[in-house]
RNA sequence: GGAGGAAUAGCGAAGUGGUCAAACGCGGCAGACUGUAAAUCUGUUCUUUCGGGUUCCGUGGUUCAAAUCCACGUUCCUCCA
């Protein structure tokens, strides 16, 4: 078994748990926050600052990586923790979100999802046994399986098929899977149709995978109300002995309601591509340090966060390094903001040990959202 | 001393009689971003009590109408001596 998942404590008020996944680079505690890297690169950050943040496990892309370098290249190189010298556990992700943010419905077959490459406009068909033989060669600690990532905003009867090929492609997917030292994950689907995100999470357990996901959410400008919804949908038909991971997602409020919902583990670009933007999270809601009244403010961009970027510089300084387009600047953005929502999942593991998570959301959106919150 | 050329918004630069408060780029000011075609994209950037007011080096002039044409001046650039 390449990760085990062990339930330790539901939260007593809400769905919450806690857990621990052992894996072959060690055992590591959930609700947690997985940072995204899609090309094999945590972009800007090094394996050291990866590790100095507390991250787990990684997300990397397999689209990305196919293209470039290619599966050879990393399997030549000995693996994608060789290759990348990472030494923790990583998660490739199938490229089924890309069947969303690259491809046209009409790309969209039985067989597989024809792109055009994004780099030089090569015709390509990326198939479910495609996505995993990829998989297999960079040889990741968990595979997804290859799905449709459908808009939300698709209508009931396009999603009705879309859940059910995406079911057949999990069948491929398993049965095309042949990496002993991976596992494969599936993947939740059906918007936000109650009987579909039903019927789609029952029939992927069905199929027995190592771990679930629900995915097709924090894609189209949805409520959050919906979002949370999907969640709600799809969560009783999963197994609690398995780990949950809710893709995508990673607004700070967002990881929240998903951990109540029941979530494991996140992953999002939100922390490194807001940091290559110029913002900042913090406890008191989000900054954007290209604010002009940023440029004489020579204290941390947060005094409580344990964060190098906060140790060590100010924000007036960051600011100057995003306005000059420095690199630097985008690289302790992006430790601070990866490192906030690390934190964050840290101290939502302590408050489902103290069955306290609901005085922990209430005390999070009062600073974060301030007289808003308030408000609701 | 002589001959040419140029002066446009914070900067660079289009525009060479009306459709010009003036393209575009940069800079400035804000906003967006949720399994990364994203160090990207969007808005805004003379002034205003939103009716308008005042602009294209300066001063006069031509014209119904001037950033645009004419005269003089100022400054800068190039070449010749």
């Amino acid at each position: 078994m390449p990760i085990n998942y062990e339930l330790i404590k539901k939260e007593k008020n809400t769905k919450a748990r806690l857990g621990s996944v052992k894996t072959s680079y060690g055992t590591y505690e959930t609700p947690m926050f997985m940072p995204v890297g899609t090309q094999a690169t945590v972009k800007t950050l090094s394996k050291e600052e990866i590790k100095e943040v507390n991250a787990g496990i990684i997300l990397c892309n397999t689209y990305h990586l196919w293209l470039r370098p290619s599966p050879d290249v990393v399997k030549k190189a000995g693996g994608l923790h060789k290759f990348m010298n990472f030494n923790g556990p990583i998660l490739t992700d199938s490229g089924g979100f890309q069947v969303f943010s690259l491809a046209k419905p009409k790309n969209i077959t039985e067989d597989g999802v024809t792109f055009k490459s994004h780099l030089n406009g090569d015709k390509l068909l990326l198939t479910p046994e495609k996505s995993i033989e990829i998989q297999n060669k960079l040889d990741s600690d968990i595979a997804m399986c290859f799905d449709e990532c459908p808009p939300a905003s698709a209508n009931y009867e396009y999603m009705k098929n879309s859940i059910e090929r995406t079911l057949r492609w999990a069948a491929r997917c398993k049965s095309a899977h042949n990496n002993p030292n991976q596992a494969l994950f599936g993947i939740v689907q059906g918007g936000y149709f109650e009987d579909l995100r039903a019927y789609s999470a029952k029939e992927t357990v069905k199929l027995d995978f190592d771990g679930y996901s629900i995915g097709g959410v924090a894609n189209d400008h949805e409520s959050k109300s919906d979002m949370y919804k999907a969640i709600d949908y799809s969560i009783p038909y999963l197994p609690e002995n398995k780990l949950r991971y809710l893709m995508g997602v990673g607004e700070p409020i967002d990881i929240i309601e998903g951990v109540i919902r029941g979530i494991d583990i996140f992953d999002c670009v939100l922390p490194t591509r807001l940091a290559r933007h110029g913002h900042a999270f913090t406890k008191d809601g989000k900054i954007n340090l290209k604010n002009a009244k940023y440029k004489e403010d020579f204290s941390p961009i947060s005094k409580e966060c344990d964060c190098y970027a906060c140790k060590n510089y100010t924000k007036a300084y960051i600011k100057h390094l995003i306005n000059a387009e420095e690199t630097l600047g985008a690289r302790l953005l992006s430790i601070h903001n990866i490192r906030f929502l690390i934190k964050m999942t840290e101290d939502l593991r302590n408050a489902i040990k103290e069955d306290k998570i609901l005085e922990f959301k209430d005390e999070f959106c009062r600073r974060y959202y301030g007289e808003d919150y308030d408000k609701e």
